[in-house]
DNA sequence: GCATGATCATGC
DNA sequence: GCATGATCATGC
């Protein structure tokens, strides 16, 4: 044993000689084989560095010092910066146990409340020994974001005990989700309190909370500005109450009205207007970003509502590829994510002389059933692009398309997203009319009148 | 007036 | 140069 595993300091050295390295350079060609998939590299790291069998017993993997081993991927975004390629999945949440467990003393707690984490740089169609290990950190969940993740666990363990395990979303959460785990098609289980079978879940760490544990560990988490300087008013309050209540000296002031308040000369044309002023309102610097929102990946969207409260435009997300869209599993999708995470909307409305009023804000993530019928919009659009049948008719300048539209179902429906017509991404099958190879760039939209009944309008 | 296709503006 | 959030334009 090259490591004592009694004692944290010697666990954590031995780890840290990881860095800068592969596992090839460090154990040489070993028995790879016996692994696969995605866990590959945490099988090996564990089985031929730390020289211990993977396991999946409820005892974090170190139970001497009570450390877990945790190894996730990294990817490289603009200007080589390093982020989290994806979630941190922790154990899989027992619905027949939770129900009766308190968060201090919880299996949750026991296995993941220290963290040994080991980064590797994720590249596509590498063998998993030849990742490079780009920094390795030891992580205890500090206490100012235990109160949150206390408040995650407790919602994820009402919504069991409700008999609602089958409809828990990642988006219901701030800092520590419930993220689907198992396979294609799904891994099934029972719950307490309803017949109905529910997904098999993981607790999981957002990568949004991931990235602030990587700057916290390269001393580059200088960039946020935090709602809260002292989290202990969330031993009562939820996030949610809280932020709404720091909306409330604003509502029905208009824009201009609001500006005046907080003193400040944003140019309302600004394209980052909007979000601008939604830190002001919560005392956070222009530049820098919203902690708690980074962390639980939270979009904020702004809304202008018009006659009958119905917002001006359908709410855009980014174009997808339509190659990517066959690539994908509903469960792994990108369009799953973006659907599923929480929002926080800020809702404007034009009076009578036309001014923007402020009207009301609200945390919102979308419930499961409506999720469902995303998921229809998706495997229609995705059977489209499979068959290459995406053209209806050419009229002049434009083309109908068999996409699905405002009317096939009242949640979500798919419309160009491009600089014009000839912004295009390849189609994995040509079309059948035009035989074209590429087509215009095209995204999912949630529906105005579902985002005034199912949101606007919603109570709390 | 609404649904749907097309495009703009900004920032990285 | 492109991704993204936002908005315009047209025809039924």
């Amino acid at each position: 044993m090259q490591y004592n595993s009694a004692d944290i300091k010697s666990i954590i050295s031995y780890a840290k000689k990881l860095e800068g390295k592969t596992l090839r350079n460090l154990c040489g060609d070993v028995l790879e084989n016996s692994y696969s998939g995605k866990g590959k590299f945490g099988q090996l790291l564990e089985k031929f560095y730390f020289n211990y069998e993977p396991n999946s017993v409820a005892d974090a993997d170190f139970p001497e010092v009570g450390v877990e081993l945790k190894s996730t991927p990294l990817k490289k975004i603009k200007g080589d910066k390093l982020v989290a390629k994806e979630r941190l999945v922790l154990s899989i949440i027992n619905y027949f146990e939770i129900v009766s467990q308190d968060f201090d003393t919880s299996s949750f707690i026991k296995k993941n409340s220290h963290l040994l984490l080991i980064f590797y740089l994720f590249e596509k169609d590498i063998n998993a020994l030849d990742y490079l290990i780009k920094m390795v950190g030891d992580w205890k969940i500090p206490p100012q974001d235990l109160i949150i993740i206390k408040q995650d666990w407790e919602r994820i363990k009402s919504q069991v005990a409700k008999g609602k395990a089958h409809e828990l979303s990642e988006g219901d959460t701030f800092y520590l989700g419930a993220c689907t785990k198992g396979g294609k098609g799904g891994n099934y289980r029972g719950q307490p309190e309803s017949e109905i079978l529910a997904k098999q879940r993981a607790f999981s760490l957002k990568q949004g909370y991931l990235n602030h544990i990587i700057a916290v560990i390269n001393n580059s988490n200088d960039d946020y500005g935090r709602l809260f300087t002292n989290t202990n008013i969330l031993k009562e309050q939820s996030i949610e109450s809280v932020v709404s209540d720091r909306f409330i000296p604003y509502l029905n002031m208009s824009v201009f009205q609001i500006l005046q308040k907080v003193e400040n000369k944003l140019n309302p044309n600004a394209k980052n207007f909007y979000a601008s002023l939604t830190k002001l309102i919560l005392g956070v610097q222009d530049e820098k970003e919203i902690e708690e929102f980074t962390k639980a990946n939270i979009a904020i969207k702004t809304v202008r509502l018009g006659d009958g409260d119905i917002p001006k435009e359908n709410i855009s997300f980014p174009a997808f590829k339509y190659d990517e869209l066959l690539d994908e599993d509903w469960d792994e999708s990108t369009i799953k994510e973006q659907f599923e995470q929480k929002f926080f909307f800020v809702f404007f409305k034009y009076n009578h002389q036309n001014e923007l009023v402020l009207k009301r804000v609200k945390f919102w993530n979308m419930p499961y059933n409506d999720l469902e019928s995303v998921k229809m919009v998706w495997s229609k659009t995705k059977e489209l692009v499979e068959q290459g049948n995406i053209v209806k008719e050419v009229k002049g300048k434009k083309r109908l398309t068999y996409f699905p539209s405002t009317k096939f179902n009242g949640v979500a429906h798919i419309r160009p997203h491009a600089q014009n017509s000839k912004d295009t991404y390849p189609l994995p099958t040509a079309d059948k009319l035009t035989g074209s190879q590429e087509y215009t760039k095209h995204s999912f939209w949630l529906n105005n009148k579902y985002v005034r009944n199912a949101i606007y309008l919603s109570p709390e």
